[in-house]
DNA sequence: TTATCTAGGTTCAAATGTCAAACTTAGCAA
DNA sequence: TTGCTAAGTTTGACATTTGAACCTAGATAA
């Protein structure tokens, strides 16, 4: 009772959800099936049999977030036809869908470094072969520690 | 019909659920409630009430995903106390917690980028206040492009 | 011709999770 | 004694998720 921790109480003025890319982002990736329909794409596989069974994911849980990921434009349903067999449809990502990569890659790190015991997979730079991992980097090009950032309101 | 995509179609390896820290921290940080109670605690909202309000969250969701955090050491309950009043409880991330930042952050840029008008809020230097982004970084410190990344298994 | 296979779905009933609103509890103050 | 507040718990209606079975259209096989 006597060294109780005195933390700062103090409320940050509030950040309203829908001002906020934040919160608007959980509402799209706090889901984990999106997220691993997404890493699926990430890795290539483009088939819906073949999604269903890397994640043994519920058909109609599938065809829900796949019909969700389209109406967000992350992903496209796109024919094709292979020799001997009717059209059927791939499912690819888009560019806004591309663009949230990084989301991905931040959670591989994380749960690399917390959940995993040898990670299988890593990010490259796809022509040097070198190991990536993500940065908080300022204007200058130059990366900045973790213990130095702030969310703060824009000027 | 005639020019239907032509997309490669051929499957990467599997890359198996559990040896992968994409996929583990989809279950982790695939629950949109979890995302936005994180989100408040890097605001700095630290009391039950203060988050319940912000969030509109349910009472009894609030209590059963601040257990899940707890339980996954991602954030503690401290005991605090004000003059006049009993002892009370806050909710603060760990360090397991505060290394998560990156993955908010992503969705942040994606966010603000994608669902949201203005953004009020930004990522800055608390010294300098230059404005922060994400990128991915080689082993030289050098930032690398997205068309360029690609995902391989570790040599 | 009739049957079989496959990819990409629907449909179903049971189990589980979510929600808002009401209730609980402990300590403090009037 | 009564009321107030922070931090929950309980309740019962409603929604979502699940696994398993079923459906459908083109292609080929018998």
């Amino acid at each position: 009772m006597s060294n109780l921790a005195k933390p700062n109480l103090r409320r940050r003025a509030r950040v309203e959800i829908n001002e906020c890319g934040m919160a608007q982002s959980a509402f799209v990736f706090g889901d984990k099936w999106i997220l691993l329909i997404m890493r699926e794409a990430f890795y290539a596989v483009v088939r819906f049999e073949d999604i269903q069974k890397d994640l043994s994911i519920p058909r109609a849980i599938l065809t829900n977030r796949l019909g969700r990921l389209i109406d967000l434009g992350i992903m496209t349903k796109q024919p094709y036809q292979e020799a001997g067999a009717r059209v059927r449809h791939s499912y690819h990502l888009t560019l806004k869908g591309r663009k949230a990569f990084k989301i991905l890659a931040a959670m591989m790190e994380w749960g690399d470094e917390y959940l995993i015991q040898n990670p299988k997979m890593q990010i490259v730079d796809g022509t040097t072969k070198s190991h990536l991992r993500l940065g908080l980097i300022n204007e200058l090009g130059q990366e900045v520690p973790q213990k130095q950032i702030a969310l703060e309101p824009k000027r």
